[in-house]
RNA sequence: GGUCUGUUCAUCUAAGGGUUAGGAUUCAAGAUUUUCAUUCUUGCCAUAGGGGUUCGAAUCCCCUACAGACUACCA
């Protein structure tokens, strides 16, 4: 069993966009499966035709592109164990399910919804859960409590019927989580889930149950949420006789909000102004969008770089990770067991760790498009060197412009807070002379005109702080930027003299 | 309510019986930058509470508290 070729399952349902936890759980099987050399496959879940939500199958595959988790198998790139998408092997469920029927593992249930509701309305009522279980379902309508006769009437009329697991009662349940290890659970506080619905459909219990199975899956890693029906799952393994061949658990602690109680939700992202998608949601129906990590500016190999660290971590100091040494040093044993707060700060370090070390050349060529947008047409080595001056002093992309934008035109405001502290009456008459000096310089690069500019100050007495900070306010508009005289150098000699005399006469104004 | 699972700085976490409980993020202060940011230095700050076991407990056991998940013909 432990030759067994590693293979694990993505199996998301298509009812909206990827949210962040999902993307963790789908990296987290596809490290695994990496480091062991094994199979990463997508299976879309698609039982409940209610909840389909159109778009929302290609966004989970462009955003496992877009994340750098290549699938080994699914619905788009096929293989061996094709179909990948449940609704499409609707037709194979049935006999699985009348398999457990015929070994006494299931039955026939007639209940209608609105006869359940009513059950547990009842219970409600004496301050008890209703539970559809060893105890109660000799109450209820199904094969189990009627006579043979009257359940073949109901079988032949068009009476809807599900098909109910008949959960054993009072035995103890015992299975190995990887990262819990081993937990146990007493039937009596399970119910009998319903295996296949009366819409012809199976539910999720049953289709991922025999699909693990026939998919040859070796590791199921999900989220926490399933924990509690991983002994439903054990024991329909034991029904099919498939227990030899039984996937190892995993369950994966949840990403929770930065602040306050519970799961990280879109709403949490609403109100505190961070994606928790990865990609841009628009959703068919409301025509709402919902922001995505991609659209904001994060380079993907951030953004996993810190969902892999959330919840999981080397066991060493080394917090920036390729995605391939993510592969070499990711193990299970090492994730955590509790849930983990989600910081939307450590996100943007992350970005900024990824974003410093890419190239001035690489960065240049990504900011090209957003200068388009500003109507800019701006050379390639233009934006390389506009890119090595600003890029420490950001984050992402889209900032470098508003770092750097006085290096592509002059300012039209006066950042007013910086007009009054340095804006003195005396500055007008200063920046005239230095309008002047300039004019004398006769080889314009920062050095060159660093040395004589500051003897002039020296020499006339102006007080540096006034003299440097209104240049500044003339040529940028604010108290930012780079190195003062490498802006000069930049926008050559002609440009900065035109924005004294410029200022001079807005700020005046 | 019931069943499971958790609980180390504000946050992510390291330390699997012996360390001044380590790192990172955030925050604060100082230095640098005649600007802002970066960078550097420093600081703040934690074993949920109570009982055991032990020479010795963050670490093992029990109780309490708190938190989370689940409790659908949804996944």
């Amino acid at each position: 069993m432990s030759e067994r070729r590693v293979r694990v399952r993505f199996a998301p349902s298509p009812t909206g966009p990827l949210h962040i936890g999902g993307v963790r759980t789908a990296l987290f099987n596809y490290l695994f499966a990496k480091k062991h050399g094994g199979d990463f496959l997508l299976r879309i879940e698609d039982t409940d035709q209610g909840r389909y939500v159109p778009g929302a199958e290609d966004y989970i595959q462009e955003a496992l592109e877009w994340c750098g988790m290549k699938v080994d198998e699914g619905p788009k790139q096929g293989g061996p164990f094709a179909p990948y998408r449940q609704s499409e092997r609707k037709e194979l469920y049935r006999q699985y399910a009348d398999q457990l029927l015929a070994s006494g593992n299931a039955y026939y249930a007639f209940d209608s919804p609105e006869e359940l509701d009513q059950a547990r309305a009842t219970a409600e009522e004496k301050g008890e859960t209703f539970t559809y279980n060893a105890m109660s379902r000799c109450r209820m309508k199904n094969s189990l409590s009627l006579s043979e006769d009257d359940c073949n009437i109901l079988l032949a009329s068009s009476i809807h019927y599900a098909i109910r697991f008949k959960m054993p009662d009072n035995l103890d349940v015992t299975e190995v989580d990887l990262i819990r290890g081993s937990v146990t659970f007493n039937t009596s506080s399970l119910d009998d889930k319903v295996l296949f619905k009366s819409d012809g459909m199976p539910t999720y219990h049953l289709a991922n149950v025999v699909d693990d199975h026939l998919m040859e899956i070796s590791h199921v890693i999900r989220g926490e949420e399933w924990l509690p029906s991983m002994p439903l799952h054990v024991l329909l393994y034991r029904a099919f006789g498939w227990e030899d061949t039984m996937p190892r658990f995993t369950h994966l602690p949840l990403i929770l909000k930065p602040v306050g109680k519970g799961k990280l939700s879109k709403r949490d992202g609403d109100k505190m102004g961070f994606p928790v998608f990865p990609l841009l949601w628009k959703d068919p129906e409301t025509g709402d969008t919902s922001r995505g990590y991609r659209e904001d500016g994060f380079f993907p190999d951030a953004f996993i770089n810190m969902l892999a660290l959330l919840g999981w971590n080397p066991g060493t100091e080394q917090e920036i990770f390729s995605m391939k040494e993510l592969c070499e040093a990711f193990s299970l044993e090492r994730v955590g067991h509790s849930g983990a707060r989600f910081d939307p700060e450590k996100t943007k370090w992350y970005n900024h760790q990824y974003f410093i070390k890419k190239s001035d050349q690489e960065l240049g060529e990504l900011l090209l498009p957003f200068l388009k947008e500003k109507g800019i047409t701006a050379e390639p080595a233009m934006a390389t060197k506009v890119c090595g001056m600003v890029k420490e002093r950001c984050n992402f992309v889209s900032e470098i412009w508003d770092q750097s934008y006085f290096l592509f035109e002059a300012p039209t405001t006066y950042d007013e807070k910086i007009v009054v502290k340095r804006w003195k009456d005396d500055v007008p008459s200063i920046m005239n002379e230095i309008a002047v000096f300039f004019e004398t310089v006769e080889q314009w690069n920062a050095p060159e005109i660093k040395e004589p500019f500051s003897e002039l100050v020296t020499a006339k007495g102006w007080n540096f702080g006034i003299v440097m900070n209104s240049l500044r306010l003339c040529l940028v508009g604010g108290s930012f930027g780079p190195d003062i005289f490498e802006i000069c150098d930049l926008i050559g000699q002609a440009e900065t003299i035109s924005r004294i005399k410029k200022a001079i006469a807005a700020i005046k104004g």
